[in-house]
DNA sequence: GCAATGATTTACT
DNA sequence: GTAAATCATTGCC
């Protein structure tokens, strides 16, 4: 069952963030569905520097950030990988989650086509570059609604507090001391949890 | 209009 | 462990 409005909406980006740990991204791309579990999350706010829309910096990039949470945010970074963020919080308030790593569920055969032969099974879908080329991700969902049928986001198993593990956001170096903010969420001993 | 750079990955030494 | 790949977005001229 997909999550709704209310679930993203909610005004507290970094408890959403923990809470999207064991929720089952999906997506349905080029008449395939593919999805995985939910193991790694970062929370990103405009009110810190480590976010594109520090300062509630409105650009051509971070407008769908303002919207009314539950749609997808999507960029391009080091000119070659995508990043899969869901953006949260009411219009007005630019707050995302960035998706970094997921356990494979269904349409692993796709995964595999889409990297090609030569990659290792465990290197689908562990780092936010790589879960978004497997499950076909890229700027064309840039602001999709999440309730739409390509992109979205089920219940999934709940993660007791004993299994989550809190850590400083990685390859923000340059935002200075929020780089070093506890927001980043991981399930503790998964091995599909990206290396830092 | 142009130059600098990044929420990363991969291939080599 | 180190470096190259590669381009949209941004900020300044």
């Amino acid at each position: 069952m997909k999550l709704d409005r209310d679930f993203y909406q909610r005004d507290d980006v970094v408890e959403i963030s923990r809470d999207l740990l064991g929720k089952v991204l999906v997506t349905h791309v080029g008449g395939v569905i593919t999805s995985g579990i939910i193991v790694e999350t970062e929370a990103y706010s405009w009110k810190e520097r480590g976010c594109h829309a520090y300062g509630a910096k409105h650009t051509p990039r971070t407008s769908v950030m303002f919207k009314p949470g539950g749609r997808a945010y999507v960029y391009l970074c080091y000119g070659m990988h995508h990043l899969f963020n869901v953006v949260t919080n009411r219009e007005g308030v630019a707050d995302a989650v960035l998706i970094r790593a997921l356990e494979p569920l269904e349409g692993i055969d796709a995964m595999m086509a889409r990297r090609g032969d030569k990659v290792k099974f465990h290197h689908l879908t562990s780092g936010p570059g790589k879960l978004t080329r497997s499950l076909g991700i890229d700027r064309s969902l840039n602001g999709k609604l999440l309730s739409d049928n390509e992109i979205w986001i089920e219940e999934g198993k709940r993660i007791p507090a004993s299994q989550v593990e809190v850590s400083k956001r990685i390859g923000i170096d340059y935002a200075g001391e929020d780089a070093l903010l506890p927001w980043r969420f991981t399930i503790k001993g998964n091995p599909w949890v990206s290396k830092a």
